[in-house]
DNA sequence: TTCGGGGCTGGTCAGATTGTGCAGCGGTAC
DNA sequence: GTACCGCTGCACAATCTGACCAGCCCCGAA
């Protein structure tokens, strides 16, 4: 990188290898370098560094739980005993296979999760199988109805190019 | 597959599939099929079949916000005037770069939505954004303080092995 | 019981890709 | 001016891929 200044998150070659790389998975990186129209050598270079600054965490399947069956999504509020501690709750939460993500929060409710289920009634299974745990005071469940915007992050991507990093917590390596 | 009954989701092979997919995302067919062991030809058929029923909807690389600057991490529930329609507030927010997801929702609030910032500061910023739209009539916003269980759906995969396939909206195709 | 279909195996083939190393070039920082 | 870093273009051997094949097994149907 140029200087200690700051490190910009990525700049427009890297975009764009993420924005080619999202539309065609499958591609790979000679064909990569082609429709970049640079080296070969460039776009693992480049890819190797997304990977270890950890802008790209991974390349796994992307699964689709309603191709499962999981048809119903819905978004819970749980509101926990302080005494419990949020950690208790998310290894009960982390036991159920269909709370796909959660997140402590602030504002009313303490924790916020993603659970999907295969149909209506399964969902109440569901739920009860989240809220059958002492720690865990009241559930507010919202029902997912409509997917508005599916979950993505290629226009941020695009929105970060050439941006500087704030310096917050980086890794202690642009010390000196 | 076996009768029309009713089509499982997923057997084993194939939730094993997805776990070591999941685990080591740049692996081959080759190398899969070895550490299966199964033949070739197989795992590419369930490769295959898997991105097919759309269980497997992509490999696109997985971007971490934070990695690009954007720490702050937030859930939005909206209330829109239901003049304007979800329709029309969903592309005004499409256009947001930092509105990762949307979808509309039962109960209170219309739409919840995840959103990201670079800080505290900057989640001001996009809020400003969101809620500067005549459709909507009041937001509240939910900092994420803690991510408790990072989004996930292998143990979705391994619940789902061997269950079948809800007959709720299948192409026409089980019929007889 | 026999037939038909589907899935899995194990093998082959040519073609393309990957990982790796190299030297040269140009811009920037010191 | 010198050192460092990133990009280019090229080469190589090794590997993997997509495609195809015949054979075997199991299950459901007739």
């Amino acid at each position: 990188m140029p200087t200690g200044a700051g490190p910009t998150a990525i700049d427009a070659l890297d975009a764009r290898l993420v924005d080619l790389l999202t539309a065609e998975p499958r591609i790979g990186v000679l064909e990569l370098s082609r429709r970049l129209r640079v080296a070969r050598g460039t776009v693992q270079a480049r890819l190797d560094k997304l990977q270890a600054r950890g802008v790209i965490k991974g390349f796994g399947p992307e699964i689709e739980p309603a191709a499962l069956g999981y048809r119903v999504m819905a978004f819970v509020t749980l509101e926990i005993r302080q005494r419990y501690g949020h950690h208790a709750v998310a290894d009960h939460l982390r036991d159920i296979p269909e709370v796909l993500e959660a997140h402590t929060i602030s504002g009313a409710g303490d924790l916020l999760c993603r659970i999907v289920a295969r149909s209506n009634a399964d969902l109440q299974r569901v739920l009860d199988h989240v809220v059958g745990y002492d720690g865990i005071v009241r559930a507010s469940t919202f029902i997912a109805l409509a997917e508005r915007i599916p979950l993505r992050t290629l226009p941020l991507v695009q929105a970060a190019v050439g941006v500087p990093l704030p310096p917050t917590e980086p890794p202690a390596d642009a010390a000196g």
